[in-house]
DNA sequence: CGGCAAATTGACTGCGAATGCGAACAAGCA
DNA sequence: TGCTTGTTCGCATTCGCAGTCAATTTGCCG
């Protein structure tokens, strides 16, 4: 019954074997593998016929060893992103795959649990590490003295020069309070995400400031934890705070404001845009869906990924670089879960 | 300006330092960080102490190039499984680190790219490979031949012995089409997934044999391609073919009924349950939102990852195992839109 | 205090591929 | 043909650590 094709050699196919088998030296299988290789094309040709004949690949671990570069990259992420993950992800995976570097991926449950994790991803030599994670300037201070590149993504240190990719939070929540403000809404509530999120505050902050700005009087905060219950839960609080529903919630992500929206109309019975405006942030799928339509402010994911891909590869091949941020700017959403002026649009 | 902490020695630091500033040999530094290795505890303490004074963190590489294991396990998953993606990987990946092996990923963007990707896989010399994607049996051939574990995440090959861990997609179907005959509903409509999807496939069939089973007459099957829109287009397809909308629609999975669900609604102004039943299978977290509440059954991704993830590291430790198929059944979630006999939840 | 077993330690080798260097070889020129 | 250039190839070494084995130390008992 045992099905196992005991032919075939089943153990490891190293560079000698081929060499022996084609009758040359190991260094020259090795140049056969190493594009740009002085190689007469007699010799690669029997190299390559051996190597195909005993299915030969590379080891490359063997190879990081010695060249010192694993063509590895760490991808730290903390899964509470839910919605906006998968998106990422893959941006990230398939800039880095397009340049020859396989992604080593760290999921964190709790933020806290990056203290462990560090020593870890710096035990697989890395070539770089991507986070998108709160860190602590101690733990960046830990990355730096390993001198392993790294950049943040959509979190920096406003104190600290460090490599990062952004986007710009203040700017598309200010293009959202113009949006309501320029509308007529007067009494703001506003759901902001975990307390030691950077995003979050980036976002609160920016909302409130803009609110202010624009002299609004009623603007009330609650905290919710990115997930979609918290954008229900964060209405009640709103509600229960103001003693009416406030004209407008400003939702620190889409996930939030989704689960707003559908407190407002399902548990309020509110109206929405009408009675209720909702906007979000991030741009996720769901938030295009038809029993949607968010009003939010979308990240351009695709060029964020490519940035910070490039940042961190860039820095592979030239640790001397200067730290940078780049920030990039959302792209408004109108939807329909708020109540715009015509054309508030940008 | 900048800031760089120029005095720590920003080269890597390998276990001879480490044995030079304690003043013992390399083996024995080596030693201190295998755990059950026969050293004092003077020398241990010795050791630690230079190791933390360097920074030293054993290097994974080499050990894994004279070790043979790389604690590395290869994750090959299509992205288009969207909403599903996070919540396996995430699963996956915890499992995988509480067992102290690390996650390579490797995302699919069509599945024509698994080709390229294999040996690339195997170049890493990755422990084992749990894949969640579609793989052609020549495929498997050639990932036999190098003698890396693999198991099949949801997929599995009937006349083949493979290690697998699948949720049993048609049992799902049968709980979901009997709730739905019980209901009295006569007219069905399916929107598939793509057509090389198995997991479509068995869900198809499986809803499909069950249907004929119970003497359903009407019944038709549109494809979609598993995205929010297609439940929408499915929808349209349906009615078109039928000249009526259908008493059921059964999506292959949550995303289309949910995009079928909001198009009836929305598009056709059907009353959901009333009019038409949707169900969908998964279980992703929109499904379960107020505006849903999807009838479904939802697939028990923590115990099914957790599996893979045993499967694929025994087998690593000892390759001789027969392969092993292992199904777990999902859980029927009743929801809301469908309209169902009272207790009909399995 | 001698003697023996057990525990501990260090020298050395090898994992598999990359690379500097010099040898061998081919091509170009007078 | 003889000599110079330029290629191509093999030897030997290296990457950082783990395991083997023999040497050494320690502990223990009579």
């Amino acid at each position: 019954m045992a099905s196992t094709t005991a032919e075939s050699p089943r153990q490891r196919v190293t560079s000698y074997d081929v060499a022996r088998l084609a009758g040359v030296s190991q260094s020259a299988v090795s140049r056969c593998f190493k594009p740009g290789a002085s190689v007469s094309r007699k010799m690669r040709a029997r190299v390559m016929k051996a190597a195909e004949q005993l299915g030969y690949q590379p080891n490359a671990i063997a190879r990081s060893l010695i060249s010192g570069r694993s063509n590895t990259a760490a991808v730290v992420i903390s899964s509470n992103t839910a919605l906006y993950f998968p998106e990422i992800l893959v941006g990230l995976n398939r800039n880095l795959a397009q340049r020859g570097v396989r992604a080593l991926l760290f999921t964190l449950e709790q933020e806290s649990d990056i203290d462990r994790l560090l020593d870890q991803v710096l035990q697989y030599q890395v070539d770089g590490m991507i986070v998108a994670a709160r860190l602590s300037a101690p733990q960046i201070d830990a990355i730096e003295r390993r001198a392993v590149p790294f950049v943040l993504y959509n979190r920096s240190f406003r104190d600290r020069q460090v490599n990062a990719v952004c986007c710009d939070q203040s700017e598309g929540e200010r293009w959202l309070v113009d949006a309501l403000i320029e509308a007529g809404h007067q009494r703001f509530g506003i759901i902001s995400g975990p307390g030691d999120s950077s995003v979050s505050m980036e976002r609160t902050e920016g909302a409130l400031a803009r609110l202010r700005e624009l002299g609004a009087k009623h603007i009330s905060v609650v905290e919710g934890d990115f997930g979609y219950h918290s954008g229900g839960t964060g209405l009640k609080k709103l509600r229960d705070r103001i003693g009416a529903h406030p004209d407008a919630v400003i939702c620190a992500n889409d996930t939030m404001a989704l689960g707003c929206l559908d407190a407002a109309r399902h548990e309020y019975g509110l109206a929405v845009p009408e009675d209720l405006s909702v906007v979000g942030f991030d741009g996720v799928g769901p938030a295009r869906w038809t029993s949607y339509n968010l009003t939010t402010v979308r990240q351009p994911v695709s060029r964020m990924t490519e940035a910070a891909v490039s940042m961190i590869l860039e820095r592979v091949d030239n640790p001397q670089l200067q730290p940078e941020k780049r920030f990039f700017s959302g792209e408004m959403i109108p939807g329909n879960s708020a109540r715009l002026a015509p054309a508030a649009a940008r």
